[in-house]
DNA sequence: ACTGGCTCCTGAGGGC
DNA sequence: TGCCCTCAGGAGCCAG
């Protein structure tokens, strides 16, 4: 799924073409993804200006009328500005139209993602209120990774990809963090140095940062507003790379799995 | 409290 | 060509 630089991606290309405009429509075609899509959106957001959009981690917040439309793209979703007239596909689930008569259109083939609606701070919702700092902004950093990682044996890619301990974060880019800051995915969370961990809040923040810069990671489906893919793969150092050589010693990469996740890292480089 | 495993769903790709 | 198996960018939930 679209990870946080592809979830930026999409917020910073929708953004302008969303705030200020109104909603003309909501029209619900499939209603069953994570969690049911809520009844009545129609009747909720028909009229309503759009008054921001912004981003938690991997979520999408559309603040309109009465409350906030919160947006999870799942492992394979994407949003994509369209003309309303635009004949759905099979797995176009909802638009949100436009006055202008453009639509906002959620396409995900594995449905994993969610749309939920909520009358109060979405930042008090029962998904994003146990969220972790955002790994961009202050709040996040070495530091504090070595705190929440005290006393714990789960690896150290696991706690990266917990959201709990730092929001947005997911399979690939914990990977290529690692990656670049020498340590081994396997590691006991608990068993990484505070200067080690110094050392791998700062490559996060630069690999994502760059894949943001890059228009995200695109390996089948994410496209970003306007259908176009990003261009972050093609950087990836270990992701999608066991087998092939390390870029940095040459050493064949190697491939496990961790909590349920394929994990490629450099068997030389990492420790 | 922690941890690992299972689960939701569709589609693609590899092996035979 | 076709069938079957495994795996894929997430993350909530459950049992041990």
């Amino acid at each position: 799924m679209p990870e946080l630089p592809e979830v930026e991606t999409t917020r910073r290309g929708l953004a302008p073409h969303l705030e200020g405009r109104r909603i003309r429509a909501v029209v619900v075609r499939r209603s069953r993804l994570r969690w049911p899509v809520p009844a009545r959106l129609d009747r909720r957001l028909r009229g309503a200006t759009v008054r921001g959009l912004r981003r938690r981690g991997k979520w999408l917040l559309l603040e309109a009328g009465s409350g906030t439309l919160l947006l999870h793209l799942g492992m394979s979703g994407s949003l994509r500005l369209v003309p309303a007239a635009t004949p759905p596909g099979p797995h176009d689930h909802l638009d949100l139209v436009l006055e202008d008569d453009g639509a906002l259109r959620l396409h995900d083939p594995r449905r994993f993602g969610a749309v939920l609606w909520t009358r109060d701070d979405p930042l008090d919702h029962p998904r994003l209120a146990g969220l972790g700092p955002e790994p961009l902004e202050s709040g996040f950093d070495g530091a504090w990774l070595h705190a929440r990682a005290r006393g714990r044996r789960i690896p150290v890619k696991a706690l990266l990809m917990d959201g709990r301990v730092v929001a947005g974060v997911g399979n690939i880019y914990a990977a290529e963090a690692l990656f670049r800051a020498g340590i081994h995915p396997a590691r006991a969370a608990g068993r990484v140095s505070r200067r080690r961990y110094d050392a791998l809040a700062g490559r996060l923040r630069e690999v994502l940062r760059a894949s943001i810069r890059a228009g995200g990671t695109s390996l089948r489906d994410f496209v970003d507003a306007r259908g176009r893919p990003g261009w972050y793969r093609q950087r990836l150092q270990v992701y999608g790379r066991g087998g092939q050589p390390c870029p940095a010693c040459g050493t064949v990469l190697r491939e496990l799995r961790l909590a349920g996740r394929g994990t490629v890292y450099c068997p030389r480089c990492q420790r």
